[in-house]
RNA sequence: CGGGGCGUAGCGUAGUGGCUAGCGCGCUUGCUUUGGGAGCAAGAGAUCGUGGGUUCGAGUCCCGCCGCCCCGACCA
């Protein structure tokens, strides 16, 4: 039993000044965590209490899976990530150090490198595998900017695992078993999730999902319909318009449009000077050509030009998540002079693509369909060329995913518009393939004898982080709400007054439902029955049983601290109707 | 790394160059009080982030540094 009166736990009355988000403000405020240097902190009994069921459901249901637990050091040497070039790749957000020979060494923030020689070292046969091997362990990033408490911070607990398989459909059935554990361990955490679909950029385009916890604190971005569809805007593919016949479009014409270098200039002089017989033009009507320089990683570069609808602008993230590993950067005056073809503000797709005479690479967006027909630039200063009907005048060389994705476009699988929506990412999962194995060189036999790189996929789940996720989403304007299994406790008795009578009952009916095998937090402290009051609320135990005035009358009071709903029952049938409220 | 804000007691804060740095919470002691963060009284607790400068005099003005928070960039 844990007594308020002896508890290490100081509750604070008002919101310390630098937390923002409710987790931050709450996990702090009602002493579950405490701050000791940017991005690290400390958890105190009741916190700890949180933090070990979160834990436990954790471990629970990766054992459940059947997968089995290791544990690797935190402290790791150089050598297997200069091996894969992360050493290098990660950059700052690795936390370095030496040891006092001056050797270098670095916190893991992710342990690949380490299962997979771990792997390698032991197992040499196909027979071996499938295998999937997991920890749970403090990880380390030396964040630009730590923030929003437990839920980013440079020191946090993870729990991530590797599978190990011979080919794809081992790998694809490893994946799909994460995917039901994850599922029943963020069910258990009561968490409300959604799973979306996450880009693997140019990591060899293997699957991944993320799940993320809805909520207005968190950090990524993702849309979703009322239909049920989630995704990562990255990911999110764009529903293309039916193709128009080409018999019978007005043919293209160009126009003087003078001093029209942005689309709204256009429109406006569009509208002015050149009509449109049945309404007016519109942003939508004009097709923007964006022109942008690809960088690679061998050093190289190429221009590209992006046409979209002129109402929509180029999403960066979306972008580089089609381009990776090249980086997209803006087109500079200097690249302008080397294209003398491109006319600013008024580049048209009639010179553009690969088989033109520019040679430039013209990838348009989804929406640009042929039979469509467009006001674009006619690669003249102040002219635009009307009515440019797609396949008819002017070709692409695909099509690319770049344009920004707005609330009330469509979703992909027809189930509605969709919003966006901001989630906390806690748990990834994902197909790695063989990078891994091949940079660390973990084959195995195969049936005929032969040697065969084994295929891994990485599944995290951040720990720490979903006890920030659950306070984030189970809270109201008093405090806490945990869910009842990652609760401190399951009942909180407070007990109120000064008549003897009342602490003997609490305290008789705190141990009987011990007894009864609840986990019970009693509040025997000398304190007035408003403070007791408060600080049941901002801990958030999912139920709270009250002895005080009305045992006179031998009544006590159960309250449920999420819907606040109370009823009196009798002192004798109290242990009883605990337990049914507690679900027992 | 860019932009903005802030560093005063454990926490939250006041203090626009002038007396001994003020208040609330929390803490200690005593008495009273006990169904919504109690009352009275007496206390403890601060090198005002740090270094330098200006000044008769600096928490207050100037410069450097350090740290923290927020937005952005970044983020397996």
């Amino acid at each position: 039993m844990l007594r308020m009166s002896t508890l290490f736990l100081r509750t604070l009355r008002e919101d310390p000044a630098d937390a923002e988000v409710p987790s931050h403000r709450l996990l702090v405020r009602a002493g579950l965590v405490r701050r000791v240097a940017p991005g690290i902190f400390s958890w105190l009994p009741l916190g700890y209490l949180v933090y070990r069921n979160v834990e436990r459901i954790v471990r629970e249901e990766m054992d459940a899976a059947g997968f089995q637990e290791v544990h690797f050091p935190a402290l790791l040497p150089r050598e297997p990530y200069e091996v894969t070039g992360r050493w290098t790749e990660y950059g700052d957000t690795l936390l370095r150090l030496h040891d006092r020979k001056g050797g270098d060494y670095l916190l893991g923030p992710t342990h690949e490198e380490m299962f997979t020689l771990l792997v390698k070292g032991e197992y040499s046969s196909y027979k071996d595998l499938p295998l999937v091997i997991y920890q749970i362990q403090t990880k380390y990033r030396d964040e630009a900017r730590p923030r929003a408490g437990i839920l980013r911070g440079r020191e946090f607990v993870m729990k991530d695992s590797y599978s190990f398989d011979i080919d794809d459909e081992g790998l694809q059935r490893s994946y799909d078993r994460h995917r039901e554990a994850y599922i029943k361990t963020f069910d258990r955490l009561g968490l409300e999730y959604v799973i979306v679909s996450a880009m693997s950029g140019a990591m060899g385009g293997s699957a991944s999902e993320e799940f993320l916890a809805p909520c207005e604190s968190g950090e990524d971005t993702f849309v979703r319909s009322e239909g049920g569809y989630a995704a990562n805007v990255e990911a999110v593919v764009t529903v293309a318009p039916e193709p128009i016949a080409l018999e019978g479009l007005p043919a293209a014409h160009v126009e003087d449009t003078p001093d029209t270098p942005t689309i709204e200039t256009l429109v406006a002089v569009a509208n002015a000077e050149h009509p449109h017989p049945d309404r007016p033009w519109t942003a939508a009507d004009t097709l923007k050509n964006v022109v942008l320089r690809l960088d690679y990683p061998d050093g190289t570069s190429r221009p590209l030009i992006i046409g979209l609808p002129g109402d929509r602008e180029v999403d960066m993230k979306r972008l580089e998540a089609q381009v990776a590993p090249a980086v997209p950067s803006p087109f500079e005056e200097d690249d302008f002079t080397k294209h003398p073809e491109l006319v600013k503000g008024y580049i048209g797709p009639q010179v553009l693509g690969k088989e033109s005479p520019s040679g430039i690479e013209y990838l348009v967006d989804p929406r640009v369909v042929p039979g469509t027909a467009w006001i674009t630039g006619a690669n003249e200063p102040g002219r635009h060329v009307f009515d440019l009907v797609c396949g008819r005048d002017f070709t692409f060389d695909g099509t690319i995913e770049a344009a920004e994705v707005r609330d009330g476009d469509p979703a992909p699988d027809g189930s509605g518009p969709l919003h966006s929506a901001r989630g906390i990412e806690i748990g990834h999962i994902f197909q790695l393939g063989r990078k891994y194995a091949e940079a660390l060189d973990l084959k195995v036999l195969d049936v005929n004898g032969k040697s065969r790189v084994v295929t891994m996929g990485s599944y995290g789940i951040g720990v720490s982080r979903a006890v920030a996720a659950i306070a984030e989403q189970h809270h109201d304007d008093k405090g806490l709400i945990w869910p009842r299994e990652v609760a401190p406790a399951d009942v909180h008795i407070v007990a109120t007054g000064k008549d003897p009578a009342v602490f003997s009952t609490a305290e008789e009916l705190a141990l009987a439902l011990e007894d009864a095998g609840l986990r019970v937090l009693y509040d025997d402290r000398k304190a007035s029955p408003g403070v007791k009051f408060n600080d049941s609320e901002l801990l958030g135990v999912p139920t709270i049983v009250v002895v005080g005035k009305r045992l006179v009358d031998g009544m006590v009071e159960i309250k449920d601290r999420a819907s606040g709903q109370r009823e009196e029952v009798p002192v004798a049938a109290a242990v009883a109707e605990v337990l049914k409220a507690c679900g027992r």
